[in-house]
DNA sequence: TTCAATAATAACAACGTTGTTATTACAATT
DNA sequence: AATTGTAATAACAACGTTGTTATTATTGAA
């Protein structure tokens, strides 16, 4: 049987508005019947009807996540933290993984609050949403908050911080198929910084794995070091990519930092338990995640106006992976 | 502007009642007004209020999946088989990586009709749910039902499979942490059945992987490719595991099937994708997915019988990693 | 002690549907 | 032409809340 504010007030004999105000704590009851119909409704076992609550006022406090592309891994650890975030707001979390415009029906019926897009890249985005979204990736246009990691400076960064250390034969291992506008930025970043710096840049430092799985990190270096080029440091683009780096450099026998200094883009903490702890450059996933919430809710918030997209800017993760150059005598 | 059927009504001139039927199909209605009214509410974008509608027929269409521990890969796979599975059937799925209490609280509040649940293990279930719930593992109570699969006859069938072929030295990598229900069974399986068959069991056929990711499978092929002990086929007992004895037998100049057949545990499309494509014993996803939804929305239809735990029996997936028998000549 | 002010509660209309019951229109039967 | 039966639609009460307005009870001041 479902016990609804009428019971209780039958009950204690008194009206049912009565018993709402009660259980939403309003002012307009007195202290004493407020204790006894909140102490009477958890006696009774009373659950507030949410389909009823939610016809009248419009707010349902739950925030949708569209993951379309659940096999995909790499963006679980931020997902984890997103919910967090949100739980820490008075919020829910419920999330889909059909198509955008599948969830986008079924959380409009649910009236979610706000949406929280992951696509694998953000050019087949509808343009507009029936509630207020954002979305992680690179800004393509201004219709839709983008939440965007400065990727250039990311690898901007790195470089300086490997030539700050001596190195100028520097590679680059990245996925060079440009579907993903995040892995082009990584790849044009690195190149102006090492223009910037006066770095030699030529035909084998810069590396296709032609994938992001960490298998496509390990088979680029092992053609990296099968190639006539030296380098004293290798960039990884991805924390997969760079636990294949990490892979092939020891069953080759380099040591990390002596032989080759190692650096990746991601900054996880997962970095910590690879085989080498690796040095890395990129935006904490708990300031990715909270710059997601905190945006997604202003624009909930008031959602006439469309937030800015930030540019979050990476910050470095000093490990063990990186030592002053010397010669790569390997 | 939010469109409801009263604006239909008033614009056509008929009573909402009758538009509500007509939207619904109602055979109480002429065919000419359902089409005008149909019509027009296309027209002016009418969108059903969901809350209203749930708040008078309860049912939702719509399932609750409980997945707490979003960051282990395994299940992803299943999970967007059980998606697929659900839309064919009319329905929705919706996805919470809360706690189990948590995200019954939440589903409650939604209303949904039914929840499946994925946890580490099953020993730290409520006993009871408010709602029809299935959820995959080994069955402990009758309380709940469980769609679980026969891991024994899994390690059985991969013996026997093995030992036609001519093998008696068979190893047997798995985790034996004991608090995976799953683990377990394969662990007393694969004994059983080297007993039945007559094949010699010592300390060394057994290696402890101490974990489920690729690399643990690695290390303990390493280890066990470094013992006395030779065998000339090895039993991985997931997916991952075997991706890592995979790696280290091909490191360690292994030809599979040749010098050595594998098999694993785990009946997904992404064996064929290794380095070698691994023969391999299990219930296939689509077969999982098909039952857990099938047992759910039946125990949905008639919420006061549990229904009965299935066992599943695992099939062979017969690829190119077993040869018969040679001799261990590494 | 009477009146106004205020505190406390009751009453009731919404919210947008669905299903049941009541009413009207129209055809078929006598 | 009156009567019955049925097809089509209208009317309306739910569903369980919340917020607004109306009513009653209580206090404080004159």
């Amino acid at each position: 049987m479902i016990i609804t504010i009428k019971d209780i007030a039958k009950k204690i004999g008194v009206s049912y508005s009565t018993v709402s105000k009660a259980l939403n704590d309003s002012p307009l009851v007195k202290q004493d019947t407020k204790d006894k119909i909140i102490k009477l409704a958890k006696e009774m076992g009373y659950e507030p009807n949410y389909a009823a609550q939610r016809l009248v006022s419009k707010r349902s406090n739950v925030i949708g996540l569209i993951w379309p592309t659940l096999e995909r891994v790499a963006p679980s650890a931020l997902i984890t933290k997103i919910n967090e975030e949100i739980s820490k707001h008075n919020y829910s979390m419920i999330l889909s993984i059909n198509s955008i415009e599948e969830s986008v029906e079924m959380f409009k019926r649910f009236q979610v609050d706000g949406v929280i897009v992951f696509n694998r890249d953000n050019i087949h985005m509808p343009k507009t949403f029936p509630m207020p979204i954002v979305t992680y990736g690179v800004n393509q246009n201004n219709s839709i908050p983008v939440i965007d990691v400065n990727y250039k400076e990311a690898m901007n960064a790195a470089v300086e911080y490997l030539n700050k250390l001596g190195h100028e034969n520097i590679a680059f291992l990245g996925d060079f198929s440009f579907i993903d506008e995040r892995q082009v930025e990584k790849y044009q970043g690195f190149q102006q910084a090492m223009r910037k710096f006066g770095l030699k840049l030529n035909n084998y430092n810069l590396v296709n794995t032609g994938g992001l799985d960490w298998y496509d990190g390990y088979m680029a270096t092992n053609r990296l070091l099968s190639s006539p080029f030296k380098p004293t440091a290798i960039i990884g683009t991805s924390y997969d990519i760079s636990a294949g780096i990490v892979r092939a450099l020891r069953q080759a026998n380099y040591i990390i930092p002596k032989d080759m200094s190692v650096i990746s883009y991601d900054n996880i903490p997962q970095m910590e338990n690879l085989e080498v702890p690796l040095t890395s450059f990129g935006v904490p996933v708990e300031d990715i995640a909270q710059q997601m919430v905190t945006t997604l809710l202003n624009y909930i918030e008031d959602s006439d106006t469309v937030p800015l997209s930030p540019v979050l800017t990476p910050k470095i993760a000093e490990r063990t992976s990186c030592a002053l150059a010397g010669t790569n005598n390997k």
